[in-house]
DNA sequence: ACAGTCAGGTTTACCGGTAACGTAGTCCAA
DNA sequence: TTGGACTACGTTACCGGTAAACCTGACTGT
């Protein structure tokens, strides 16, 4: 039982008489060759713990890297982890490794990412969002490599989409509190110089309640990141300058429930006396003493959309250019 | 400004009138060139569009992979998910990439994993517990790869290990709980058959229940994920059976807020009726109506200090072989 | 005047796997 | 008996970057 910790075709092919293109077909499961060299090219390459080497397969003229490229904002926020659970598991099923990055909604973060993983020749990448840099979509469209933007839809994408539209989002939780008989509603988000998907929600809701007759009273946006906290006292920034406000839309969940926590500090009744609104559908906004009126996402659909679009598109099937996966919004007590 | 979407060394070198070699030396800030060679080499490589191609620097002799392979068992939990974020951080800022895998808390396919991403050739492993297959060490030890074993501490790693004890995790609480004058404590568990980090948390709690004269009075372990849904039924199902306990300690954070619903569903008063206590330091759990008492996990900083000893070891620094990253017992009000 | 040193290169070999192509032997039908 | 098809291989070249060895002319000190 000898281990050198690294065996090659070579040494199996020298252990068992045959050439390394032979012991090459045998172990890729072509054909040409007897079982009987089958078998013992099988057994001496067990006996030798072969592991193939991929860089050397990848890096010869084919160019058959199963190296794909994900990258999102950050990994902090439960919704990117399930999309990424949902990209990782479908890839791995597919035969392909998942290289993880993040851009802290900055292009040119992306931009440098993008840079760095096109250097291990990845046979596709997952992007977030729509927004990228010159560079960038630069540099994959003279490289040709299959891209899928996700998470924001474009209609337009640099090849293939998927996701929703976060201008949707934010118009129909306006028009469903209009309908709800709400008629000055705040917004509280965050991220105001990065997240440009939070502020599409922002002005898809402003539209639709302005296009209501009723437009929004007023904003409190965060420069901060978006958590529990930043909802707390955003909402208690943004009802000291405009205190007669009935409804406040957060930028996610995490902030509405900081939101929530608020109004129960400041016995703000909700909803009779504030209505509260999220977005994102965490799993804890739904067992709330009151659910929490939100959008669900559905982030591990859309991972597993994207890996398994990039993955047909790499393999030279036609994969549908843009996939829409709707949102939900589901009606709580808060609103 | 002509572009092919993959020029190497060697078109530089045409257009240069130099040497690849050269041109390697000159990319990758050797010495051995002149000024104006260096000027005419850069300038023609931004204009050629020139990407480095790791496959090949890493498929020579040298071997000098910047690939990370990092494990977790799911990245649907928003703590692994701040992990990866510490880790993702961390390695690019060193100038690696992070390759991410899943084993649903399953030994066997960790291994198939390790299998996996070895064809990578990469520079290092992170791994998550300390459990892992005879089949998995020995192709480490054999390959002689770096590795951090991190989260759940082992005093004889395989190479490294960054973590906390979950055992003393649950001891400690165990016996907070026996201070704060609790005597009829219940747990309410998850992942049975797979988790058994969860599991080691569960005995040390057992133990110092047991050491300080007041046993374990129940236990309920879903072999469902853990969810608030499944603390919620948990503690239902718990009480049905055991309806006097005083205190109950949940498998983590999200179970334990699952829990606290159900308490104000039936009417139980938390904590004077039963205290309830998690594990994990969820930020929703900070900004609940009564603080949850809690243990706090370094996700974060567990992720930075595990890639940060790996690339120490994978340069051939000689790294602290067990880094102790302490949790925190956060007294809440609900126990 | 000549060996020694040094900057600034070039040449060669190699990593491991695979595509493309070559070849020897066998079998069978015309 | 010959030629075509087929099986079961072997040979060669190549991918792009880098280590190591080698080369060359200019300058230097004695």
């Amino acid at each position: 039982m000898e281990r050198k910790g690294k065996a090659s075709l070579e040494d199996i092919a020298r252990a068992t008489g045959v050439s390394k293109m032979t012991v090459s077909r045998v172990l890729r499961g072509g054909t040409g060759f007897s079982d009987d060299t089958k078998d013992r090219v099988t057994q001496a390459a067990a006996r030798l713990g072969y592991i193939p080497n991929r860089l050397a397969a990848a890096f010869g003229a084919d160019q058959a890297s199963t190296l794909v490229g994900i990258c999102v904002p950050r990994l902090t926020s439960g919704l990117f982890g399930q999309v990424l659970d949902g990209v990782e598991r479908a890839l791995s099923r597919l035969g392909y490794q998942a290289i993880i990055g993040t851009n802290a909604y900055e292009a040119a973060e992306e931009e440098a990412w993008v840079r760095q993983v096109s250097s291990w020749r990845p046979a596709g990448l997952i992007l977030t969002g729509r927004v990228h840099t010159a560079g960038t979509v630069e540099l994959l469209r003279s490289n040709a490599l299959p891209v899928v933007e996700i998470w924001d839809l474009t209609t337009s994408p640099i090849d293939l989409s998927v996701g929703f539209s976060h201008r949707d989002c934010g118009a129909e939780m306006g028009q469903f509190l209009l309908r709800k008989g709400r008629r000055r509603a705040g917004y509280v988000g965050a991220l105001a110089q990065a997240d440009v998907m939070g502020r599409a929600r922002m002005e898809g809701f402003a539209e639709a309640l302005a296009a209501g007759g009723h437009p929004l009273v007023d904003r409190e946006v965060l420069l901060d990141r978006p958590g529990f906290y930043q909802g707390y006292y955003g909402l208690e920034t943004l009802l000291a300058r405009s205190p007669k406000l009935d409804v406040v839309h957060f930028h996610n969940d995490e902030m509405a429930i900081g939101g929530l926590h608020f109004c129960q500090a400041r016995g703000i009744r909700v909803p009779e006396d504030l209505g509260i609104a999220g977005w994102g559908g965490m799993e804890a906004a739904s067992v709330l003493p009151k659910r929490l009126t939100t959008t669900v996402v559905p982030t591990t659909a859309i991972g597993k959309a994207s890996a398994e679009a990039l993955v047909a598109r790499i393999r030279g099937e036609a994969p549908q250019e843009v996939t829409v996966l709707p949102t939900r919004l589901v009606p709580g007590e808060t609103a």
